[in-house]
DNA sequence: TAGAAATGTAACATGGCTGTAACATGGAAT
DNA sequence: ATTCCATGTTACAGCCATGTTACATTTCTA
């Protein structure tokens, strides 16, 4: 889940942006000035901000020195929004160690694929891929193939993602909110006993070696750690 | 993709360098003293560098002996800059071990020539060839031709790489992104859709043989190993 | 420079996945 | 034992991820 920073003066267009951000299942942070700007991403350390050339007080450019001077947050990639009378050329953009601008007005297709497409840049080259053994169950992370009892077993996404969670966190117990946060996402809005559902999925596509999971009445779930 | 480093102290210069350099889809790194420049080379070996001849503290040509004598960083190509009035004719610059040299001031057009034409140079007469199969599938990647069922099959630039980018990794799951950074590229801006239409143009292409390009649902795409 | 090939995007199709609700079950407290 | 409430289970309608095709645009090639 990548968090976004927003900084914009324009409180309509911020709050464009930060709806399709969070639509696109961003977690998202917003400011309408430098300082506060500033103050957000020192504190909060977004995955990518997306920076308005243009604000009252500190300019964008400033900003994005500042930010790149900073040891904590030099590595944060930077989107600048400039308008088109604003002869900022791409090269003054990447003078100040912007990762990529838009200019205004700009298509809201544009702007994601451009925030993607900087996000996959600083993504590692390789996952982590691990194969986790829990009682009966075989999780291969790399080749995404679930084991149990020996056999192989065809999951869901979801049903994959609640699996890993549960192994990963093997011998605890989870609420349903966390499972909820953690493998449905942070912005989920929803019924907690899905979760309860996918459960009982697992537990029937798992067999016998479904066991491990458990019920903690009142509680949530947990993997046996055994 | 290519690593560019460029050792430049005129930031304006360094920052438009890099900007045309990324913009031919190369990955670059920048040092604004030699120092920084020498650690930068050491440590990321870069598939070539680009060397200001004179910058402040340690000089262009130093700099050149210095990784020229290194066993490490020896067969890093360097071209140099030079400005007209350092009187620094073919010899001298030879004379430290680099490649190429362009004079200041260039064209971009010119510089970029002459970077393609030494990565070139140095490219190695073979690259490593094999055959790689998986499946009813074979890529020769010597002769670049790639066979299904004992058909040869004519892909193109792109359905090959990406073919190879699976057959590569084989087994394991590649998501979306991950394809497009390593078959279209680093600074590719783009729908991830692609990658599912040219899936689908390799599995056609491929026939029955194509059915081992697995769909992992929501998390991207795999070729089975067995 | 014309024509062909390749490429990326959009639009539509489809089938599996998913969340919800409704009912069933069983444990715990009284 | 009875009641309540948390959890188990099942069915189903809508949705969403992917498959597929068509098309406009770019790139290649002769």
């Amino acid at each position: 889940m990548k968090t976004i920073l927003v900084i914009e003066d324009e409180r309509d267009l911020l709050d464009l942006v930060a709806f399709n951000l969070e639509r696109e299942g961003y977690r998202v942070l917003t400011a309408l000035d430098g300082r506060d700007g500033l103050e957000t991403a020192k504190t909060h350390l977004p995955d990518l901000i997306v920076l308005d050339l243009m604000l009252p007080g500190i300019m964008g450019t400033d900003i994005c020195k500042i930010l790149k001077n900073n040891e904590k947050t030099e590595s944060i990639p930077i989107i600048m929004l400039t308008a088109k009378g604003e002869e900022i050329d791409r090269v003054v953009g990447f003078e100040v160690g912007a990762d990529d601008y838009v200019v205004k007005p700009f298509s809201n297709r544009e702007l994601m694929l451009r925030i993607r497409a900087v996000l996959r840049r600083s993504e590692p080259e390789l996952k982590e891929e691990k194969i986790i053994t829990v009682g009966l169950i075989t999780i291969d992370t790399g080749r995404h193939v679930v084991t149990a009892d020996d056999e192989e077993i065809i999951l869901t996404t979801t049903e994959y993602k609640l699996l890993l969670n549960l192994a990963e966190r093997r011998g605890r117990v989870q609420n349903r909110d966390l499972l909820l946060k953690n493998v449905w996402g942070y912005n989920y809005v929803g019924d907690t006993r899905t979760v309860d559902t996918h459960i009982t999925r697992l537990r029937t596509k798992l067999g016998r070696a479904g066991d491990i999971i458990k019920t903690v009445r009142g509680f949530g779930y947990k993997m046996e750690d055994s």
